[in-house]
DNA sequence: TGAAATGTTGGGGCG
DNA sequence: ACGCCCCAACATTTC
């Protein structure tokens, strides 16, 4: 009568769960295990509440039950365990720093007591190891990693969901009690109108991308007023859906350009997985250690109406805006407001990535501060200093008939498309008519877009000088 | 997964 | 008919 704990990380899911499924297939009882993750920012833990409600619901529609903790998980894991009598505790390889840490210091304390912490490949595509340059190290530049993974290929194979879970009788905390919800007040709206958290509901989106979308994702996806992302992100970094079962799904489909960007753009997530097990302090210190002594500019008011939503520049403000009402932004819209805050306000990218740690559903460590550093031009394979965005072209671009400002930024709906990306160049009279008073319904723009190019530039070159 | 400045070309208006 | 200029369109380079 052997009893296999498993301990849940960010692979809250049943099917395709490599730990899961070993513990059910070598133990007559499974115990399985969630303890809060208390690094989770605001809207991770609304996402949190719901997975952890949907991940229960389906375990104890099959017999089991789901044990909740908080705590430290090297105080808990081995406790339980002795309690438990179980000699096999299953979890996933995780790249972040605060879980290796975690299993290293378990691996020991689990084997003093005659049992094992069992590690199981399960939230890349790849096991960290696994991608090397010819050389044996790790890569520095997105594209040959990409290359050496289609070249790797993606192994054939999902494992199914358990039918059955035999569990064991063990207290749980409640998950009502933990506070992940927010209450007063309750800025949640917005993400419960946008998001089925779960593995039902991570399911149902990919069905849903690759029914519609996908073919058209190589240019869709750039026009953030339209639905041409997959929006799996949040289901991704929980773990809702294995990234090689959205890879294996996606890669069945008929060949086509959408299919293979798409497919790229998954190995962006394992590039920044790639780099997090490199880089174990990735969201705070820059990887090119110039930058250390970058001129950055401490901004207080600036940083609050980037926040906000309150830039004057109407494509960041409906970035932003997005960013707060739905725990999610538009990668392309992602780049413009984080180029913005970086170069055209001189804001420590660090502040911006904490910024979104708190406000994205999908807060991710290695995403999040690769992306970061990716944008500050401080990262690996980064966007060389010049590469400065300007949102008044991006806008123009990329939502030319201003559909996604209008959304996000209602006071400026009513101006012609001609003026909506750029509402200080409209005359008084055409202002009037939309209902806009510039610097009171809608803020005048907090930089002139031309001195803070020049700004930036000037600041970066001396980085460049270095 | 830029933007701006600068350089080049070629069509058409015009004397 | 021809050269000249203008400038849009595209290409290159610079930031």
């Amino acid at each position: 009568m052997a009893t296999h704990l498993v301990w849940f990380k960010n692979d809250l899911r049943l099917a395709d769960n490599p730990a899961l499924h070993a513990a059910c297939a070598e133990g007559t009882k499974v115990a399985l295990l969630y303890i809060l993750d208390e690094r989770a920012g605001g809207a991770s833990r609304w996402w949190l509440y719901y997975t952890l409600a949907a991940l229960r619901r389906r375990i104890e529609a099959r017999g089991g039950t789901l044990i909740l903790r908080r705590g430290d998980p090297v105080n808990i894991i081995p406790a339980l365990a002795e309690a438990l009598g179980t000699r096999d505790v299953h979890t996933a390889r995780s790249m972040e720093p605060y879980w290796r840490k975690a299993d290293k210091a378990l691996d020991v304390i689990l084997k003093a007591q005659g049992a094992s912490l069992r590690r199981h490949h399960s939230v890349s595509l790849f096991p960290p190891e696994a991608i090397r340059t010819k050389a044996g190290g790790a890569y520095g530049v997105f594209t040959p990693f990409a290359k050496a993974c289609f070249e790797a290929g993606v192994p054939d194979l999902l494992l199914p969901a358990p039918a059955r879970l035999q569990g064991v009788e063990t207290p749980s905390e409640a998950l009502d009690d933990w506070g992940l919800l927010p209450v007063k007040p309750d800025w949640a709206g917005g993400m419960r109108a946008e998001w089925t958290p779960g593995e039902a509901g991570a399911a149902a989106r990919l069905r849903d991308f690759c029914a519609n979308a996908i073919n058209a994702y190589g240019h869709e996806r750039d026009f953030p007023g339209r639905l041409g992302t997959s929006k799996l992100s949040p289901h991704i970094h929980f773990g809702e859906i294995s990234p090689r079962a959205v890879w294996l799904h996606a890669a069945a489909l008929p060949a086509s350009s959408g299919v293979r960007i798409f497919l790229k753009e998954l190995l962006w997530r394992e590039f920044s997985l790639h780099l997090l097990w490199q880089h174990q302090d990735l969201r705070t210190r820059p990887i090119r250690e110039e930058f250390g002594a970058f001129p950055w500019a401490e901004d207080e008011a600036a940083l609050r109406a980037w926040q906000r939503g309150q830039t004057g520049i109407p494509i960041v403000d409906a970035g932003m805006r997005e960013l707060w009402q739905t725990g999610w932004m538009h990668n392309r819209v992602r780049m413009i407001a984080a180029s913005y805050l970086v170069k055209h306000l001189l804001i420590p990218w660090q502040q911006g990535e904490a910024w979104f740690w708190d406000c994205l559903c999908e807060a991710d460590e290695a995403a999040n501060g690769a992306s970061w550093q990716w944008v500050a031009g401080c990262g690996a394979d980064a966007a060389p200093y010049f590469r400065i965005f300007n949102p008044l072209l991006q806008g123009r671009k990329f939502d030319p008939d201003g559909a996604y400002v209008r959304r996000f930024v209602p006071e400026l709906a009513r101006l012609p498309d001609k003026y909506i990306h750029a509402p200080w160049e409209a005359d008084a009279v055409t202002l009037a008519r939309a209902g806009i008073h510039l610097g009171q319904t809608y803020p005048a723009p907090l930089v002139d877009l031309a001195a803070g190019r020049a700004r930036a530039l000037e600041a970066y070159a001396k980085v460049k000088a270095m």
